[in-house]
DNA sequence: ATAGGTTCCGTAGCATGGTACGGAGTCAAG
DNA sequence: CTTGACTCCGTACCATGCTACGGAACCTAT
């Protein structure tokens, strides 16, 4: 099985082959033997990739990913530990964020359509719910940022 | 109220003035009143500012608020619903990615931290519990993306 | 009236994560 | 042994969402 090309190893993973070399290039993944000029890759090549890939949807930025991997060849747990910490209180924060747009989304959908009320208020939709709408008050409102 | 100038109305926002410049360059806030030479901005200013942001941690990109924006003025409900939807499936199937990411950080920190096992899987932590780990098989899965 | 802090404006730059180009080399089938 | 598909490589370019720069005008308090 140590017979993918470049072509095959991108299809496999789910990305274009540009992509495979761009995280070659960014150190990422290693260049591999080659045969007669052309790289040749095997399943533990593909294993790295789709870790790439999870990685990367579980929000950690290529450089995060790059230093994961280097964590996974010299077992410094500690690091692995923070990182994954770090990264789990924040996806914990990603997802309230998301589940909070995604209510008031569902909030403007149905306003939206149950035809009879007029305008669809569409920015009204992310205000909190329980709450007056609008205000001057800066409402300590200073740092959400968003990720 | 209305009396914000550019600085109250970014820092009421939780953003930087030049971000403020820029959404109106993008058509997201449009260029208020002057006094003077100067812009004032009023509290409707600031919930067109809030709602931006709020959209945006719902994953919307600049364009698409912009869209909605302009839906909220001209009462296309068809288009706002649509948009609705579409956002709420793309944060459902996020949603469960990130929570497939949590799932795999948690196994992966407790596995790094009970000290006995050696060398803290990081890698095989995302790949799916119930499963063989690595293989040729292409296994389908071209597409993917992330988002 | 003068100093300091803001604001104004266009334009340029940055970080991230790719994507495209184009000419040359290589490989596998017919 | 030719043909067509794939690969190699560096470099350039792209989209998104800001962020910085710098000189001029303005506004406010003393």
């Amino acid at each position: 099985m140590n017979a993918m090309t470049i072509g095959k190893l991108a299809q496999a993973g789910g990305v274009g082959v540009e992509t495979v070399r761009y995280y070659q290039r960014r150190g990422l993944l290693a260049e591999p033997e080659r045969a007669g000029g052309v790289r040749r890759y095997g399943s533990e090549e593909l294993s790295r990739l789709r870790f790439i890939r999870s990685a990367q949807a579980a929000g950690f930025t290529l450089e995060e990913i790059r230093e994961l991997l280097e964590l996974d060849a010299t077992r410094d747990r500690k690091r692995a530990l923070a990182l994954a910490n770090t990264r789990i209180a924040a996806l914990d924060r990603q997802l309230a964020a998301l589940q909070r747009a995604r209510q008031a989304l569902a909030r403007l959908a149905s306003a939206c359509e149950s035809t009879s009320s007029k305008p669809c208020p569409i920015i009204t939709a992310f205000e909190p719910p329980g709450r007056a709408s609008s205000d001057t008050e800066p409402d300590e409102c200073d740092d959400h940022r968003v990720d």
